[in-house]
DNA sequence: GTCTATAAAGAGATAGAC
DNA sequence: GTCTATCTCTTTATAGAC
């Protein structure tokens, strides 16, 4: 409910329904709507940090990186709802994950930018920022959830359903792997 | 008010007051609540579609490219909060756009994808499937206005303003021109 | 734990004076 | 055109029986 009508938009009658319960009910085990909001917030957020997470230094710089945005791409797949509460979050300025972005996400992500830099330094990429190469990959794998409605307008029949997304896989390692290719450099 | 607190979460009386007038004299404006927001809505999304139409057939593909690039990464810059309006109404499944995307949109795009496959064909371009291409410069693009909160928030002291547009501006332009670096093809 | 009933506050919209 | 006052409906949250 919250990642189709926005934190103020979903109501709590409407959750309790969807819960197959009735909202006195629901509220005895979350005592106020913004406990709720919280719940499935924090759940969501666990799940995105995971696949940065898993980038390994000593792992092949195109395999890491290719691998990288698979998981970003299925995560986008099977669970949309979940990217779209994110980006509403996001959007709204970050009210509730502020701090965990500002601490717990920047460590994580200044980590893995040393990674990719290291690779960069040994030759094995080209020489590319860190930081944006990741903004990159986040923006291009969450979109297929997050404007999965106009993705679908746009493309009209050519949108069936699994098709599109390997399609979209294809594309990005394609640019990602073209452009980040060792020897040629950025050009 | 709208890109921050969504269609629900904006209260008239808010927007009353950043007009500078009460809520009455704005009713009196616009009769609902709805009409403002389709008013604010259709202006941005007019803005929305002009910097693909630029794009042009006879021009240096590579260019082309790069020059569309940079005119969405500066409306990104110059109206974040016309560009998380827009991204909101999407991301809730675009109730009021949903009809202008399945047309005028697809129109388009199909038109400048014709362009953009046409170029592939004369070998002046990698291999790509162009819709995803679009998709993939419309994502990275937007998301330095989307999610402006994250990107500050995990480059911290890093991201002065104007300079950290630059350094997207030069990753992107890199990523996807080497990735689709004629003759290359898409290995 | 679950329900019906209801209190209390919020917010869209209107009435009507000036 | 602009205002104060207010109607009305929605929505969050609680009371209290079962």
């Amino acid at each position: 409910m919250f990642s189709t009508w926005g934190y103020r938009g979903a109501t709590v009658d409407q959750i309790a329904v969807l819960a197959g319960m009735t909202k006195p009910n629901l509220l005895y085990y979350f005592r106020r709507k913004e406990d709720i909001y919280l719940a499935v917030l924090n759940r969501t957020h666990e799940m995105w940090l995971e696949p940065l997470e898993h980038l390994d230094a000593s792992g092949d710089p195109a395999k890491e990186i290719a691998a990288y945005i698979d998981r970003k791409l299925e995560m986008s797949r099977d669970n949309p709802k979940a990217s779209r509460l994110f980006a509403m979050e996001i959007i709204q300025g970050a009210p509730i994950l502020g701090q965990t972005l500002r601490g717990r996400l920047k460590t994580l992500v200044d980590e893995k930018a040393a990674v990719i830099a290291g690779w960069v330094e040994a030759g094995r990429l080209a020489p590319v920022d860190p930081h944006h190469l990741i903004f990159m990959i986040w923006a291009t794998t969450q979109h297929y959830a997050d404007f999965d409605t106009q993705i679908r307008a746009v493309l009209g029949a050519r949108a069936t359903r699994p098709a599109h997304f390997d399609m979209a896989k294809s594309t990005l390692e394609q640019v990602f792997l073209g452009g980040l290719a060792n020897g040629t450099s950025g050009r």
